[in-house]
Order: C-alpha cells, then structure tokens, then sequence
DNA sequence: TCAATTGCCGCAAACGTTTGCGAAAAAGGT
DNA sequence: ACCTTTTTCGCAAACGTTTGCGGCAATTGA
C-alpha cells in the first residue's frame, strides 16, 4: 500500500533539496554532518532502499555479475557458482545466471540477456563448439570485464581462469609410476576437445619420460556408459590392467559401475585414479577413489579476483591457472 | 566506442517522436503500417535493445525472478532451478538466484536483493528455523506473487508448492510389502523436520494399517555417515533385516557405503529402496537402485505455472503437490 | 572595512522509456 | 460543401537517481 521511500520523498520531510540527500545518503563531504544524521536517521526510519534501476539508468552501471555455464546440474558448476556468489555478495553484486546448453547460439543469446541488464562483469565457460567469441571481446573492449573460464578459448587474447588440466594429469600419472604398477588402462573422453588433448599429452609424456610407455593403453569413452563398456571389453581380455585411469567424474561412473559387475576388489585386483571436480563422487564408493582435485570452488574464487584485478585497473590479458591437488583414498 | 542505439536515436534518424517509434516496436495500433515497417527496419539495422533499467524505473517492474534456495550445490535444487530457468527463459524473465544457507537472516537479506531489484516474482524454500513468513507475505500482498516450494511453511496461508511426502512414502511402503519382505530396516533423517515427521509417519501408518507394524525397524540419522553406522550397527546383530529403505538420496550414500563395505549383494542378501531427487544417484550404483522420484524438475515446472497462473489472476491462494513416481532398479 | 575564501546547499539536466492527452490530417457521411 | 469520425502521430510529464555548476552566507585574511 504505502509507496517506497524515494530521495524526493525524505527531501521533503526534512526540508531539504533532493540532491543534499542523495549526497548526504553518500558522506559527501559538501553536506554539514548535523545534515548527514538527520538524512540518514529519516532514511532508516523510513527504510529506504535505492531504487537500483534509476542508479543503474542513470550510471549504466549494475550490480548484476552475468555467470553464463553450460549447465547447472554439474557439481563442479555449482560449486563455482557458489564460491562466486559468496564473494559477489560481499560486494554487493547479485548473481545473472544463464545456462548455454553448450549451444553457441544460445550463448549468444545469454550474452544479450547480460547486455540488456548492463552487467557489471561477465563470467563464461564457452561451449566447444563456440567458434567465434568476438562477441564477448567486444563487450570487454567497451569496459565490461569479461572473464573465461574452464573451458576457454585457445588462441585468441582474452582474460583467462582455468585449472592446469596438464599438471592433474601429469600428478595422476607420477601417482601410478610411484605404486610401481604393471599395466594401465587410461580412459579419456571426446579426442576433439582441448580439455581431452591436455591432459592425454600430459599423461603420456610422463610415462615416456620414464621410459614406460609400453605399460600405458589409452582408450577413449565419450559417456559414462561407453567408459562402461571399453572397461568390460578390456577386462574381458586374459593380460588385464592392474590400474585403471579417469580423465573426468563421468568416466569414473562407468569404470566404477564395471568394477561392481565385475566384482573386481580395489585395491587388490584393480587400482583406481581419477581427475575429479571436487572429489564429491570419488568419495562416494567404498573405498574411497583416490583422486586429483580441480576444486570449481577455487576456480570461483580465482575468477571473481580476477574481475576485482580487472576493475581496479589490471586490465592488461592475464592467464591464471589454478593448481590441482592430490587426495588420498584407497583405491590404489 | 559507439553508443548504443536509443529511441531517441532511431526517431531522430527517421524524423519521427520518440512515442511513435516506441509504439511501432511494440505494434501499438495507433502507429500505421508502413510507419511499423520503417522503424522495426531502423531497429534491426541498429541492433535496438531496448534498455532494461529505464523500462524497469518507468514501470516500476522487472524480468528478473527471484529464487532463494537454501544451497545450490544440491542436486535437487539444481534439477529445480534448470525446469525454472528453461520456462522463464521462454517468457524474456532472467533469474536471480540467491542462497539462504539454511540461514534465516540470510533469508531476509535475500528478500531485500529481491525487493531492491524489483523482482517480478519470488520463488522461495525456507530454511527450516525461519519462523516469521511476514516479510514474504507482505510482499505479496503488494502484488509480487510469492510462492514457496519444497520446504513450505506449514500452517500459514500461502502459496505452496512441494512434492507430495505422504504419497512416496507409502509408495515405498507398499512396495516392500508386495515384495513380501520379512524384516525392514527404514532410516529417516532429521525427526524435528516436518518432511521427516511426513514420511516417518505415512510409511510406518502403511504398514500399520496391514497389521505389518513388527516387521519395521526405525532408525535416525542427520548425515551420510550417521546412516553407515547405523546400517553397520544394525547388521550386525543376527537377526537381519533383508530390507533397507532410505527417506533421502543422503541417508542412501551411508547405506550404499556399509553395504559396500559389508559386501552384501543386492538384491539377495538386502533388498534396498529410496526416495530420491530425479533419480540420479539411485543410477550410479550397480544394480540399480529402486527408487520413489520426488523430481525437482517436475518442481519447478509446477512452481513455475503457479507463479503464471497468479500473475493471469488466479490469487486465491493454492497448494499444489507433485505426486511421486516409482522407478524400478533391480535393487529389490 | 572590503575582498577573497570556504562551507553548505539547491537548481536543473540527464539517463531511456511509457503513456495520457491533444491535435492535425485523412476519410467518411449527408 | 460541411460536419463527424477515424487514423496517425507528437508533446510532455513521469519514474528515481546522480552530478556539474552556481549561489548564498559565514569565515578568513589584511
């Protein structure tokens, strides 16, 4: 019923002009502090709160970060968004979340949701089939940080935050060379993403490093249930793996799900190593899978610095990668 | 570097009032035909869009949706806040999701991003220690439909929409007993919960009501790993239980571990039945769990035509429940 | 005492849009 | 030819805020 307090409203109570109490509102120092109390008592009294489309109108500024993820139903998204928003808040900023299916025609469309709420800042894990991201460049060109993350682009110039998919490989694969084990199968997912060629490169220049590469057999799962079927086709052969390497939490599923109808015991009769995004599933089974951490939290904390670095004038192109790191279970 | 383009702008390109070319882009009938063509062509050319704040100030409305959901990294939540984005994607509303943290000050805090924001609309789950609804009702007697979902307030007269306890615990009662089950282990969360009380008093009322109440044993646990030791604790006296039931997909976690660790095969040595979120932890496992789907999906399509149906002038307060759907695993 | 400085505040324009109202021009009716 | 209706458009105010500028009074300096 009773309208919201405006600056226009608390003016006329105290009998005062419209700007002395916006400016009053925001410790100018051109207002008296006798003025200041005064303005400042009647807004709490009133419970003023500004209206953020007039000061984004009148700024072209918001409080709204744009977070544009494939989806949301994915653990490791999630818990980016979650470091994000704990951070966001903090600041002051809210949180536009849009999904982009991983179709780039849907990014485009989310790009221009974050256009017309004149984000402050634009966060996005690009799909892999994104092909051109001048887009974003520009909206970066024009002021608005924009910072890739995860997946980001290859070559082009932009802002980046990503987790060192080469070092959690190259862990993974130390990890099993230390166990001394005699043969590995390593699972990976699509060939053709970036994401897949790190860390296949990663993992198998430490073996021929070694001088081990003959113990390695790659294989390659683009879903749970293909990990599925590779690992039951491989353990159907007579000169089984001792060792059995996931490149992602999707692979790991259907490796697990193998395991259990194979009735196969870890770590007796097989070992178990996996890259995991915050080693949520891992920890799941019994015993616990030993696996290397690239934390979508840490991530989150990473990019949304980023952005602060940015807006307080770090604005030349920077690549941050955020280390992974070892956790111990009992699988190998 | 170029501005962006402006009513003002395309009606002065094409010589006409800022009015006329503000009607012809949203097809009022005052404005001739030819006139439309002309100023949605000028339109396109400058890449219009138009600007959300100034629409926002003058119409004191927004596209924005607000969501305050307890945690996100939550499957369930997850699942819900996808159906929602996908529906409000479709209708030009973004989403402004917030987390409350199970915390009521958070909550209220929310409500204010909400309320400065000049959502359309608020989508809520309370934690379970909030206590006074009235800020939210008040908001929604000012016009913003508020509607609460899954953890709802229990007496107070709102709009509520939330899955349909009663019904998947009987559900999963009647399950077990068409299994002929002779002894049954069912462990439910946290008993100061009303979902808890819900479920508890629904499923053990079935079995009451076939004279089958000796058959049932109860058990508490707040947490994954209460539940493990529950299940170790009870499996290991000699008078087993050939049947556990789950209330949630995290009281299933611990069971699946102890009987991991317990190396009992399912279904012959312990038949095993859950409620679940959507379904997709039950599907990790091998075999595969039988589940009772209380789907977050399903949860926010239907909080999301409630919020529709309210803003088509259907007020009159509504609870709406989600009836529950039975998966079969090989589980049991 | 007079001029210069300082402290405190208000005026008014601007951000981009929507919308009630009025007015000119065109069309219609007789 | 004249009056009425319809079609088509523009004027201007309003939404709530920020901010450059200018003004008045009080203070300072000599």
């Amino acid at each position: 019923m009773e309208s919201r307090a405006t600056l226009k409203n608390i003016s006329h109570i105290l009998n005062l002009s419209i700007s002395t109490v916006s400016r009053a509102l925001k410790n100018h120092p051109d207002i008296s502090e006798m003025t200041k109390k005064k303005v400042q008592e009647a807004a709490n009294m009133l419970e003023y709160e500004p209206n953020t489309y007039a000061i984004s109108l009148r700024t072209d500024k918001s409080n709204l970060i744009g977070l544009i993820v494939p989806f949301i139903s994915n653990y490791f998204y999630q818990s980016f968004i979650s470091a994000v928003e704990e951070d966001a808040k903090k600041d002051g900023y809210s949180l536009l979340i849009l999904q982009s299916a991983d179709d780039p025609e849907t990014e485009i469309a989310n790009l221009k949701v974050c256009r017309a709420n004149r984000v402050a800042a634009i966060f996005i894990c690009v799909s892999p089939t994104t092909k051109d991201i001048g887009p974003f460049l520009k909206l970066s060109k024009s002021g608005t940080p924009v910072v890739f993350f995860d997946k980001v682009p290859a070559y082009e110039a932009c802002d980046k935050v990503c987790v060192a998919d080469e070092d959690a490989a190259i862990m993974a694969a130390e990890e099993i060379i230390s166990k001394k084990k005699k043969k590995v199968l390593a699972i990976f997912g699509n060939p053709s993403l970036s994401i897949t060629q790190k860390r296949l490169s990663a993992f198998t220049d430490t073996f021929k490093q070694k001088n081990l590469s003959k113990k390695v057999e790659i294989a390659y799962a683009e879903s749970a249930d293909a990990a599925r079927q590779e690992m039951m086709r491989v353990f159907k052969t007579k000169n089984r793996p001792d060792t059995v390497f996931c490149m992602t939490d999707e692979i790991l599923f259907g490796v697990i799900k193998a395991i259990q109808v194979l009735k196969l015991k870890m770590p007796d009769e097989v070992s178990l190593i996996t890259i995991s995004n915050d080693g949520f599933f891992p920890k799941l089974f019994e015993p616990e899978i030993t696996y290397i951490e690239t934390s979508g939290y840490e991530l989150g904390k990473l990019t949304f610095k980023r952005m602060k670095d940015y807006l307080a004038g770090k604005t030349f192109i920077q690549e941050v990668l955020l280390p992974p790191k070892l956790v111990h279970g009992k699988s190998i």
